[in-house]
DNA sequence: TATATACATTGCAATATTACGATGATTAGA
DNA sequence: TCTAATCATCGTAATATTGCAATGTATATA
């Protein structure tokens, strides 16, 4: 198959799992982190600092791009990239939800 | 290709893209939130509680065994899994750092 | 020992992801 | 207007993921 059945689990499971999805590629991963240090990107700039192809970083930024993560600004002849910081925050608190849900001092193991 | 230059990143990347892939399955989320919240179970209770076959559960449990985010310890003709403290503590870590390295006040957009 | 129970594994079929060359669209400057 | 630069999109090949039926393995009990 391939296909997830989306149907049985609560709109929060799919969502996080839609966004750890995004998050589940090193490239992304590098993206974002030199968006975080530079604060602002082209595409062109990530073709140097990765070694993939302008086609493939492309697909990855539009990909954050659908999630929300990141805004593209056309800056003339290139494209400027950035993290929305609501987005962002949301995501964080998404994950945080998950993670503290979890007790320090367990009873089992 | 469907293949991932992962030597094109760092080892923090691709532990991080790694770890994210894990959770990028709301059947992965619901189990572990199962295992939050009770703080045991076998495949068995899984299977009534989300509705995907017996071996698709047992394939996602592995992939969780497999990241070290749980643990599984034969309890007879049964299996009890739980969280591991250590391993997931250790995953919200790198959460946290790639989430805190984005400052709250953007220089940009 | 035989049988039932509970998971794990194997082997598919359907679909998704990753990567990139080729090509399109848009903009700045000659 | 023409051209170069920059990014997006399309098409395609290689590989990965998801889901399940069938089957294997191990344990407890009759």
């Amino acid at each position: 198959m391939g296909v997830t059945k989306s149907d049985l689990f609560t709109e929060q499971q799919n969502e996080l799992a839609r966004v750890a999805k995004v998050l589940a590629h090193p490239a992304r991963i590098a993206i974002l982190q030199y968006l975080i240090q530079s604060n602002t990107c082209i595409n062109g700039d990530l073709v140097q600092e990765l070694g993939l192809a302008q086609a493939t970083i492309s697909q990855h930024l539009r990909e954050l791009k659908e999630t929300g993560i990141i805004k593209g600004s056309i800056e003339g002849v290139s494209v400027n990239y950035c993290i929305d910081p609501i987005r962002w925050s949301e995501i964080q608190h998404l994950f945080e939800t998950l993670f503290s849900g979890f007790p320090k001092i367990p009873g089992c193991c």
